[in-house]
DNA sequence: TCATAATCAGACCGAACGGTCGGTTTTCCA
DNA sequence: TGGAAAACCGACCGTTCGGTCTGATTATGA
């Protein structure tokens, strides 16, 4: 109390800029968000937020690490009491069951601000690119562990299953929003699903497939 | 001649105000893009450009059935002279061999839209639609095609393959421009080849794979 | 409790936005 | 080749953009 006390009010209400910001960010992009919709959504007026952020880039750079934490949360969680491949098909099956209660509405941030940012913000850009290599080394490193374990064989570059992975999980999504559909999500997810365990216990050739 | 003239100078100039404008939305983004960044592309003055269209809404979505056109035209030579599976292929193949030689700069047009315009922007949202319905039609009717000629088997579902392969390599292209490297993309095609590949001949069971 | 610092509202700024329009130039065909 | 139509330019419009600043208000610690 005496010292430094941390919790100060406009720790709070920063805080609370950032959660509905982020959203914001989210679904209409960064050149899409102007600063009159950020004072809708956060009740806060172009004073109180500039008085928290140096610019709107700064606030959208921040609100994106925010997204990105929540989803690093969600997704740990996922993986909480499995181990080896297990963890990778915990990851696959969650991805598909964010239909209903989106971490952050909007889609996934990684691949809205790559898609955005990639020719327009270098700012934005680098924390895309920040937060898809840990995600690509979390596959990585799970695929590793996988093979460490002997669940899977040596033929298997964790890697290359890395960027199939993801791949197919963002791209559908892509198409499950475009076309407001889950479906596509679903058949993503069931063939990696699918191909995952097809990888399971035999180190140089595949098995049978499961069904759908 | 004496009948009406279609071929007006205004429709040359008409023409090239789309070629010159697509790159810069597909770059830049709908909302990026501001009508003197396309002044200065298309070298017509603003009054010029509003004296063919309407708006830079109605500019947009033509920049985009052009940039379309293209891609379609594309996708169409690379299918020449193959049949069945063999065109699934070809243009697998021929989607990673356009690293060099983009058909319009800024990655792929439907993606970007669909990116972009799902949240806020329903007219360019419509016509991604259009478009990555008739690719997804494309793709599924190759692999249909392919049962009827009974290159593979009953158990393949036609369209949760398009889903599949157009995720992922919409995917992987996502990556791939978001990192410089396109590696992610030649990892996602050589996936997918091997993957269709392993469908052939064999109806009711897997192959073994490639390699890699 | 009270002075001080942190916090916030909202009027205001210049610049840039998408879009309009009258006038000039170019094109086209009789 | 003359004259109407098409094409084009660029100044201009009202609005909104991101951002600043001053003064009021509220929280905080001594």
């Amino acid at each position: 109390m005496t010292t430094t006390n941390r919790l100060r009010k406009g720790e709070a209400t920063r805080r609370m800029i950032l959660e509905r910001a982020a959203p914001v960010f989210n679904q209409r992009g960064y050149a899409g968000a102007s600063m009159s919709e950020l004072v809708e959504a956060t009740g806060i007026e172009k004073g109180g937020i500039y008085n928290h952020f140096g610019s709107k880039e700064q606030l959208a750079v921040e609100a994106f690490d925010y997204a990105i934490s929540l989803i690093v949360d969600g997704y740990a969680s996922a993986q909480e009491g499995k181990v080896g491949l297990d963890r990778l098909v915990a990851i696959i099956q969650v991805f598909g069951d964010w239909s209903g209660h989106p971490i952050v509405e909007g889609g996934c941030p990684i691949m809205n601000t790559a898609i955005e940012a990639d020719d327009t913000n270098p700012a934005l850009a680098a924390r895309a690119r920040a937060a898809m290599h840990s995600w690509h080394r979390l596959i990585g490193s799970i695929v590793k562990d996988a093979k460490a374990r002997g669940e899977i064989g040596d033929g298997v570059d964790p890697y290359e299953l890395a960027t199939v992975v993801t791949s197919t999980l963002e791209g559908s999504l892509m198409l499950s929003r475009l076309f407001h559909d889950p479906a596509y999500k679903h058949r993503a997810v069931a063939s990696l699903t699918d191909h995952v365990e097809s990888l399971r216990r035999s180190p140089r050739q595949r098995k049978g497939r499961g069904t759908r």
